[in-house]
DNA sequence: GGAGTTTATAGAACGTGTTCTAATTCGGGC
DNA sequence: GCCCGAATTAGAACACGTTCTATAAACTCC
């Protein structure tokens, strides 16, 4: 009984997944989740829809992910993961934090901007998420974080650097999901971004 | 077939309901929605319940609010309304826009805090809500933000105190959905809070 | 006060997230 | 090779948001 839990912890997290085998089928899971939603967004991922396109029974798809709200999370975290591995290889122009952090922010919200349907799925999924859900949104909300605090400064953040970046995370997915919700265009985001990019570190 | 229409608009937009008999089922309906929100959260709202207890037709709950978070959405202005007024009546204290902004997030979310189930639906339906709601999340946007302006000056905003409050917003909405999702105590809130205030306005 | 229109009601019906069941397959220890 | 517990499968079943249908009540205009 034990063993088996543990196992299926393991599972959720996507670490030390026994068998290749379920390497495999968790990373089927998670490209159909985000293939579906990229074609149509959240309604799209339909749990059946997800099971079907990456060959699993409904049954063993909720035993690796225990929601719809689980699966779209931790796919975004794949995703920010793919981004911030792109971004390491990249040297970050500017000189100072504000214009690093300025480069960063738009180049990852042009990214997002360029899938709208995957951005709405995951951003509302994210902003959804129940307590439940609490392990997989701060592995996000960390990501986000430290995406920031990376381009702030090469050295570990100091309390305020962290400080600035969770702000700044904050409304960088207010503005996402008001995009995505169609109630501020991309220039609205950019400009406000830049605002509060200025306002925290000029 | 226009007059019915425009008659219908005005149900959802919750002014200049044609009788008396129609306003009352309304404050009926967010009243039970209240009340349901309150007991349970955001998974006790249950349209059949609350048709139920507003002692109105499942039907006629979705002629006024056409989905779930319309509803939620709809009361949590209501709500705001009311603190609004609460907080006109109330001297704000501070000679500083930072003190009084902070004084103004404090008492605000103490009192939400009050009745976490409530908040956790309102929350919840807010970031939930999709494009079809866009309407009413950008009044409830809009109370948030005029709500902080007020506190940081009686005289018009001006545009950089409306880019403040709105950052101001997006932190607090962001803090409570933490909140209620047991990501954060209310310390961690209540210093996130004062931290960002003091980045802002200091 | 009656015809026609709009609104409300009761309840069935449908879609999708989630759970449950029974049968089957897989993988590791003998 | 065989046994056993765990994992997987197919599919039924259930819950709740939403839609639809048929009927009744309320309102409007003459």
């Amino acid at each position: 009984m034990s063993p088996s839990k543990s196992r299926t912890d393991a599972l959720m997290a996507g670490e030390e997944l026994s068998s290749v085998a379920q390497r495999e089928r968790r990373k089927r899971i998670v490209d159909a989740t985000i293939a579906l939603a990229s074609k149509g967004g959240f309604d799209a991922v339909q749990m059946r829809a997800v099971a079907d396109r990456a060959d699993v029974a409904l049954g063993t798809l909720y035993r690796y992910f225990p929601s719809k709200v689980h699966l779209l999370v931790s796919s975004l975290a794949v995703e920010l993961e793919r981004a911030q591995e792109k971004m390491d290889r990249t040297t970050v122009p500017g000189d100072s934090a504000y214009e690093r952090v300025l480069f960063v922010l738009g180049r990852i919200t042009r990214g997002l901007q360029r899938n709208p349907h995957l951005t709405e799925a995951m951003t509302r999924a994210f902003t959804f998420a129940d307590a439940s859900a609490g392990a997989e949104v701060d592995r996000v909300a960390w990501l986000m974080e430290s995406m920031f605090t990376k381009a702030m400064s090469d050295d570990a953040p100091t309390d305020e650097q962290k400080a600035i970046a969770r702000v700044i995370g904050d409304v960088w997915l207010s503005n996402l999901v008001a995009w995505v919700t169609r109630r501020a265009t991309a220039t609205d985001v950019a400009n406000r971004l830049e605002l509060t990019v200025r306002l925290l570190l000029k």
